[in-house]
DNA sequence: CCAAATTGCTTTAAGCCTAAAATGTTTTCC
DNA sequence: GGAAAACATTTTAGGCTTAAAGCAATTTGG
């Protein structure tokens, strides 16, 4: 009977049996725990160091690649957080004097954001030191770990965007 | 002369040359990449069907699994969050019934949270639910890239709590 | 050309989160 | 016993974040 009712879930797919996900469970949490560990450790040496907060900093990243600069959509896109989060991030950014924001000659929506002389000088000089603190954190792995985890992050990547898009759709 | 150099370096450590740390740099962002699309996806669908929080989720998944209950600190270090943030999301948790807060009898600083009837039922329901969620965004990982990934990420952990910990000494 | 849909951004309301200071409690140690 | 240290929690002030609603500008498709 156990045969029985096996093979008809495996060959019919109608039945549901309660299947055990639990080593997926385990390696969700051990990624956030990863990152929250790493991320926290982040947050806390910009604060101490800079008086700078993460999302501050991850907003001047981008923008730090982008000398033509961005407009806000962009930028949301970039980050993954919504728009109005950055409205805000912008609006404080532009009043410590970091960013410049215009709007576009071309379509009144749009607003332009940039850098400033002083938003790229402290920008960088925090970078160098944000790049040392990251391969500090991961300085036990190796050339090969790291290579292994790129790959098969990218594979975890590609397996949630597409499973996030079949619900969407 | 380049030869020269880099046996000072590597023998020594006296001389900080400007080392190339963009792999680690690259793998961080992926790391973070990767945990905020799971992350969003879940917080979204725990919103869309359950209309609760992933925070509130996640609370309520510590206590589960203590059936005995948790003191506030327990639960803050578990979740690695901090006091404050704690001491709110249980008030509102309590004020929905999800909670139950009693000050424990021995120790008038020490705060037990359990789950109620209706909690630990809400949360079994939400629970098996969002199981089958995170091995459909994990599904096209095989068993073995899964183990690599856990292995890899628990060598990465140990790494950072490492770099972390010497900091603070 | 013009109504409808789309797009880019902001606002709003609510909740999450942190660091630091404050409060009350218990333990330590002289 | 009693002062000092440690501990558990709450409060405070400020910033981050989201979803949803709203507004203005642009594009689309008759």
């Amino acid at each position: 009977m156990g045969d029985c009712t096996e093979m008809l879930d495996s060959e019919t797919k109608a039945v549901e049996l309660p299947e055990d996900h639990a080593e997926e469970l385990r390696l969700w949490l051990r990624l956030l725990t990863c990152t929250n560990l790493i991320e926290g450790e982040v947050r806390g040496r910009l604060r101490q160091r800079f008086d700078v907060t993460l999302p501050r900093f991850d907003l001047m990243a981008q923008l730090d690649k982008a000398p033509d600069g961005m407009t806000l959509s962009d930028v949301s896109k970039r980050m993954m957080v919504s728009n109005g989060n950055v409205t805000g991030l912008v609006e404080r950014l532009v009043e410590s004097g970091h960013l410049d924001r215009r709007t576009s000659e071309t379509d009144r929506r749009v607003q332009v954001i940039r850098l400033t002389k002083l938003g790229r000088a402290e920008f960088r000089r925090m970078a160098a030191e944000h790049e040392t603190w990251i391969a500090d954190l991961f300085a036990d792995l190796t050339p090969k770990d790291v290579r292994e985890l790129m790959r098969l992050l990218a594979k975890t990547k590609a397996s949630a965007q597409k499973s996030a898009a079949s619900r969407r759709s």
